[in-house]
DNA sequence: GGCAGCGCTCAGCGTTTCCTCAGGGATAGG
DNA sequence: CCTATCCCTGAGGAAACGCTGAGCGCTGCC
């Protein structure tokens, strides 16, 4: 396969560094691992990365300071910080100028995925609109903005998740692990049944009219396709 | 035959083990076995392997614990998880992103087989339609879709299990037991006629035109194959 | 401080699916 | 042609599965 681009996942917590690491490797990326403030600059200044997902707090030198000590040795690289829901996200907000962004901890993989994308894709310089189609439902990536026609529909920041996965991998038949595992948060422990829940309320925003886009397959999970038709 | 990769197969049952290990090796697959967690990582560290189907329950350290020190020393594989149907079921779910799977005991062959393929392809990168066709009828692993010449047609969980083994090995004549091992799961001790139930439903389905693909041998078993015809 | 929106849990209910069972048709052997 | 065996299929019940309405706590905003 085709490599996306290298990125260097810097966190403490192993968990972390394995989960991320995997999803991007999946996702067709070359993965870097650093466990430390230290390592990280080392390892951005010898090896090239298109990337970077850094943690904010680290044992050593903190998340920002990585970031200055790479910008100051001119080691220009987008970041991706990652930082807990307190009170220094608002010191992230802050840093995250140019093309950098942030997400909070605990995230779901599709935000951090979908995250990543859109860095690249700005610096890359692309400057075409980003969105994704099926059928007649349409999601712009950029503004989240969502069309069945043309009709535009509301959604809840989870139902836009939901949605996205779905037309992220259309037709396909997604297991119902594979979407909890990619729509909620890594450290979502509740009731698998909220999957249902929210298929529920995609259905009553989406599928409202003819044909059908989300459809169950009973003992398995969902798919995002047309009805069965003739071919 | 050659190759299609090495599989590790770790289990404390040597029930397990000696059942899937057959059935991995009739498919074409080197394949060895660890019984402990200890002996996994040993193995897995001397002896590379395309693949690990790995018991989440085992008598020294866990599955997962086995995974995250493969993980941490750099031997990274695809996983497919062994677990069963209960609370550990979730623990699965979250090291389950990227190319890793679970199935839950007991299970078919013919399930843990078709996650074994699909594992392999999605992590050689493959990205054509993987896709079975035996005379007009086509059946896509992806999606789940069944379509008869240019008609689409609706299986549940277990008439598509039944399908798909009839259609990995077409012409083939399968005994029942054959079957039953493969498509029910490998505990079932029902009644064997289910299996005559099965293929009624699937006739109605599949072959409600000519020429009937499904034929009886009497005595033995089935076969998915065109009819014999005069030259 | 109140209010609205959101995420999630829970429980009840309708539907689908799986399997069992039994009667009768088909087939091979004598 | 007769019979034993094998197989097919319709019916039905139990269990699994999935859908949805109701409600509760939390958060962010006015």
């Amino acid at each position: 396969m085709e490599t996306k681009g290298r990125v260097l996942v810097v966190d403490d917590e192993p968990n972390i560094t394995d989960l991320v690491a995997m999803a991007l490797r999946y996702e067709g990326f070359d993965v870097d691992v650093a466990a430390t403030g230290r390592a990280a600059v080392d390892t951005a200044r010898s090896k090239p990365s298109s990337l970077m997902i850094l943690d904010v707090m680290l044992p050593d030198i903190d998340g920002f300071e990585v970031a200055r000590q790479l910008s100051l040795s001119g080691h220009r690289l987008p970041i991706l910080f990652l930082t807990a829901r307190d009170a220094t996200e608002d010191k992230v907000r802050g840093l995250t100028v140019g093309g950098d962004d942030y997400v909070t901890k605990p995230f779901s993989l599709e935000e951090l995925i979908a995250r990543v994308h859109a860095i690249l894709r700005r610096s890359a310089g692309a400057s075409e609109t980003n969105r994704l189609e099926f059928a007649d439902l349409v999601m712009d990536l950029d503004t989240q903005e969502v069309w069945r026609g043309d009709e535009p529909i509301e959604l809840t920041a989870t139902e836009y998740r939901l949605l996205r996965y779905l037309m992220l991998n259309p037709r396909r038949v997604l297991t119902r692990n594979q979407i909890l595992d990619h729509v909620w948060d890594y450290d979502f422990g509740g009731d698998a049944r909220v999957l249902e829940t929210y298929i529920s309320y995609l259905r009553k925003k989406v599928d409202v009219v003819e044909p059908h886009l989300i459809h169950t397959v009973r003992g398995t999970g969902y798919s995002l396709r047309l009805p069965p038709q003739v071919r």
